[in-house]
DNA sequence: GCCGTTTTCGGCCCGACTGTTTTCAGTCG
């Protein structure tokens, strides 16, 4: 059983148990383990099958739910979650994630009026027997009603690329407004996830408060890309955009707006980490400022907010409860790997695949960007839709890379390859070609469905190549769209890390694996991470930024990331 | 359900907004 798998359990069990009406705490409590195991940075099987160390050594895991990871990694179920899962009914797990519907009130719905499942709610609704019941009135019955219209339509969340348009089409449009002194995205956004649910926005009125921050409303409401307003109080106002992403805006005094940037940016595990630090000195932080008593002891920065409790400002990329209060008790934080880190790009595309540009108009591109070194990795025969290069091509376009090079100044272009590994293993190009190579990125396209066995002992089978350099998208998810391929990832780690090799962090906005978690383990295993885009025109470049932004949720340095080297100390590293 | 040199019991982050309430529960982030 996966981490992941062991993680939806738990949350599983949470869900159910919020149902059920349980002790908050206890909810949180699974609610926390599933995010622990989930963000392990190994196999919790290979914890649990290790006799020297103990699951109950794990944040926020006891003894009793040692117990149960043990029992289901042992192939057992759970009677406690067979119970529940008799207990309540299906489809009502459902119904919670309407908005506005939490435990308590559709407890009522199921228990008054026998409402199983979202069909059973629509007809309830619609037929006005919601409103008599105590604590819902026509109102909830309408809200309801707009809930469950639209789960059905969205849901989803957004790629932080879009996110990150959007965010500052809503920023360009604030900055016009008069009654605004300043502002700021916050959130999930602000920690640079790979997908964002929802923006918030966090602004600080110029004038008096109270007309001030109406005036930032009114103008946050006036945008011409909001598609409805659904809440508004004195400080806060939440809407949905036209493409259905939900939106809030908080409007705090000056003097707190480091604190409610703090706040608003979370995580909320991060949060109430901090909160918890707070209370053992005696002290409490919201999102007004720290105070002690009723005074307030800081809150116009987040520096201000962190240095009460002595711990640096940290980066929004580490700001989930991970290891993060760790390092910092330890001593400096690391100093996470940035854009300007990065000296060279080691996959894209070119007119010889499905590329759009020639290889000298991508290596320009990538001069522009500051970058020192290019490797062209054009497609291998197997993938016949784009062309893809056999021996013969290959050399020819290598040919054409050595006369350009001849010419460039200030950019030396690779002579790579993206190889498949093929549906029955192996590469799609021999040895002898491979090994004419400065760089070789070995991937898979096909056979995505095949078992947990099959694609990892492929994935394993590439890494002993001895002319491979690293694997590329390592696990082919497509954010939102397409799930990743069955493949034990720890595996393929290990042999990274025995065979030499590197592992991608393919930049794409739709791609971003390996993702921060599978970063993390890269660094602790101590395999070097590429940071390339993939792209296959000149603007594809640009998406380095997605990456770095991943690898920094990772915690990764420069120094873990392979690509901030010059080109020969990177073949040093790759031991040729 | 977890956790702990102030604790093995009694804590566990904190406030805004809404709707249905006559003072607050539920939900959300």
């Amino acid at each position: 059983m996966t981490n992941a798998e062991v993680a939806a359990v738990f949350d599983q069990i949470a869900d159910l148990l919020e149902f059920r009406g349980e002790n908050p705490f206890r909810v949180r409590a699974y609610r926390n383990a599933a995010r622990t195991i989930r963000d392990l940075p190994e196999a919790v099987a290979q914890i649990a099958a290790d006799p020297q160390r103990k699951l109950s050594d794990l944040e926020g895991i006891g003894k009793d739910l040692a117990e149960k990871i043990d029992t289901l990694l042992g192939g057992g179920s759970l009677p406690m979650l067979d119970d529940l899962l008799r207990e309540v009914p299906e489809g009502v797990l459902a119904i919670m994630r309407i908005p506005g519907l939490g435990p308590k009130r559709v407890a009522a719905l199921h228990k008054e009026l026998h409402i199983n499942s979202l069909e059973d709610l629509r007809a309830a609704c619609q037929s006005h027997r919601v409103r008599d019941l105590h604590g819902f009135g026509a109102k909830s019955e309408q809200a309801i009603l707009d809930g469950l219209d639209f789960a059905a339509r969205a849901e989803e969340r957004v790629l932080w690329a879009e996110a990150d348009q959007l965010v500052q089409e809503l920023l360009s449009h604030m900055r016009g407004c008069p009654a605004l002194a300043e502002i700021a995205p916050a959130g999930s956004y602000r920690r640079g996830k790979e997908t964002v649910g929802d923006l918030d926005l966090l602004a600080v009125a110029a004038g008096a408060p109270a007309c001030g921050s109406a005036a930032v409303m009114d103008y946050l409401a006036a945008y011409a890309g909001l598609a409805e307003v659904t809440a508004r109080g004195q400080t806060k106002l939440s809407a949905r955009l036209v493409g259905g992403l939900g939106l809030d805006l908080r409007v705090v005094p000056a003097e707190s707006f480091g604190a409610a940037l703090q706040y608003f940016t979370g995580s909320k595990a991060h949060n109430i980490v901090l909160r918890g630090l707070a209370k053992d000195r005696g002290l409490k932080i919201n999102e007004y400022g720290v105070f002690r008593g009723a005074t307030r002891i800081a809150g116009r920065t987040e520096e201000e907010v962190y240095g009460t409790l002595d711990l640096p400002c940290f980066p929004p990329e580490l700001r989930e409860a991970r290891r993060e209060f760790e390092w910092a008790q330890a001593g400096p934080l690391p100093r996470l790997v940035e854009l300007a880190d990065l000296c060279g790009d080691l996959h894209v595309h070119s007119t010889w695949t499905d590329g759009l540009a020639s290889i000298a108009d991508m290596a320009e591109a990538a001069k522009q960007r500051g970058l020192r070194y290019l490797a062209i990795t054009d497609h291998s025969k197997r993938v016949s839709m784009v062309n893809g290069l056999d021996a013969s091509r290959l050399r020819e376009q290598w040919a054409e890379i050595d006369r350009l090079n001849k010419r460039l100044r200030g950019i030396t272009v690779l002579k790579g390859v993206e190889v498949d590994i093929l549906e029955r293993g192996g590469l799609d190009l021999d040895d002898d070609v491979l090994a004419e190579a400065d760089w070789v990125v070995a991937s898979i396209h096909y056979g995505q469905n095949q078992s947990r066995e099959q694609i990892t002992r492929r994935a394993i089978g590439a890494l002993q190549n001895p002319h491979v350099s690293a694997m590329a998208h390592p696990t082919g998810r497509m954010l939102t769209k397409r799930k990743p391929y069955e493949i034990d990832l720890d595996a393929v780690m290990r042999a990274a890390r025995q065979h030499g090799k590197m592992l991608e962090l393919n930049a794409h906005p739709l791609r971003l694996d390996l993702d921060d978690v599978a970063c993390a383990a890269a660094k602790s295993l101590g395999i070097p991470v590429v940071i390339s885009t993939d792209s296959h025109r000149p603007e594809g470049l640009a998406a380095m930024r997605y990456g770095v932004l991943q690898a920094r949720r990772g915690g990764l340095t420069k120094h873990d990331v392979a690509n901030t080297r010059t080109w020969p100390q990177l073949k040093k590293l790759l031991g040729r």
